[in-house]
DNA sequence: CTATTAATTAAAAGGACGTTTAATAATTCC
DNA sequence: GGAATTATTAAACGTCCTTTTAATTAATAG
């Protein structure tokens, strides 16, 4: 006779990284919607429909999961990134701020996760996190930046430093404050958005067309 | 014979305003640095040199402390910009976001306080904050764009609601990612920062300059 | 087949936190 | 000048949270 009543005891045949998987996916999505401390273990063990002691038996403690759970979230995303890199995929803004615009649009979690371990991070993690996200991205950035005003597709009174920093703030903020922009704006952040937004931003830093003649070629 | 030993009972002649205004600022600097969870109201007293009873006393509870500290520090800002623009001071691109920057550069708290309020916020209170604060600034920089465009002071390629979107980006984003910029790209945000940015991004936003005479005038 | 190991559970331990309370002393009011 | 009020303190209270524990059972190894 099998036993049908849940209780105590190893589970017949569960997988083990099932588990692990769902803490981690309970985790990102906890924590990309409330504090550190604002979220419980609770919680997120009940969201992913597993025991709290979980979260102890496979991260050691709650830090544990979030560190885990950024590292396996985030990764690779910045892997991604840097394989396109490699390949030259995204040497030119026209390719990557869509790129960048198309990943921030399709995880939800990614930019509340960015922001909250810029403002709140611990010491020595965020000092990890800026070195790995944001060093590499704002790299990746300015070396577009440089090519293309090498090649004079950039408007020439645009500082490269500031550029990057332009460029920053227009990928990531409307993501970030999505709630803003939805509302006080009246600008929806649907799929859509990150493709017009690209092209509002090139266009923003495309070199000014020359003036209009007055007769049509 | 006067007591000096500090004990329970009424202080001889301490200023009651003193200690609500002392609360005040050190919730206004702890909720900068963290969540409203992850700040105690035993740190608050503690760095306001106040016994942790006075919160109750004062605000009823932490998240009265909080909802005074929110409205006697932003409070106050938006009150200056709306006279500001009420005296059409700011009716001008050039006029608002220097003024924008300044006041975000000049108080460091600020960026913090609304990023958080934007992320974390509960309902009701997100709701009236949105309303109050981030709905104003973006109606500000609409009208002023709005305003730019008739008088041809800015490129017309720009549509106004992804450019308030724009503008709205441009000022916030980099206090808010402060340690991101000073650190990953090695821009510092002093005081100088806030005025060479701000002449950034008007020049952005200004329409491309007749291509160059090839003598001087 | 038996003994050990691995995964899971419910419950409890231990700590921190927000809030309340009772005591106390300066101030104010009549 | 005495009674009531106000501002403050230290301590306690109750709750919630993270982490640990002891019990339990499936899987695995010898």
């Amino acid at each position: 006779m099998t036993k049908t009543t849940t209780g105590p005891g190893r589970p017949r045949r569960q997988d083990t990284e099932a588990v692990r998987r769902a803490l981690i996916a309970a985790a990102r999505d906890h924590f990309a919607q409330g504090s550190f401390k604002g979220v419980s273990v609770r919680e997120i063990a009940r969201a992913a429909g597993v025991n709290q002691a979980m979260v102890s038996y496979y991260f050691g403690d709650k830090r544990g999961l979030y560190e885990a759970m950024l590292e396996e979230t985030i990764g690779p995303l910045i892997r991604v990134l840097e394989e396109a890199e490699a390949r030259g995929e995204v040497a030119r803004l026209e390719d990557l701020i869509p790129r960048h615009a198309a990943m921030l649009a399709a995880n939800p979690w990614l930019p509340n996760l960015i922001i909250r371990e810029v403002l709140y991070g611990e010491s020595d993690f965020r000092n990890l996190f800026i070195e790995k996200f944001a060093a590499r991205v704002a790299g990746a950035l300015r070396r577009a930046i440089d090519g293309g005003r090498d090649k004079g597709e950039l408007r020439d009174d645009l500082d490269p430093k500031f550029g990057t920093l332009i460029l920053f703030s227009l990928t990531i903020y409307p993501f970030v404050a999505r709630p803003i922009v939805e509302r006080a704006m009246g600008i929806p952040i649907d799929d859509a958005f990150a493709g017009r937004w690209s092209e509002q931003i090139l266009q923003l830093l495309a070199p000014p067309k020359p003036p209009p003649e007055d007769e049509d070629p």
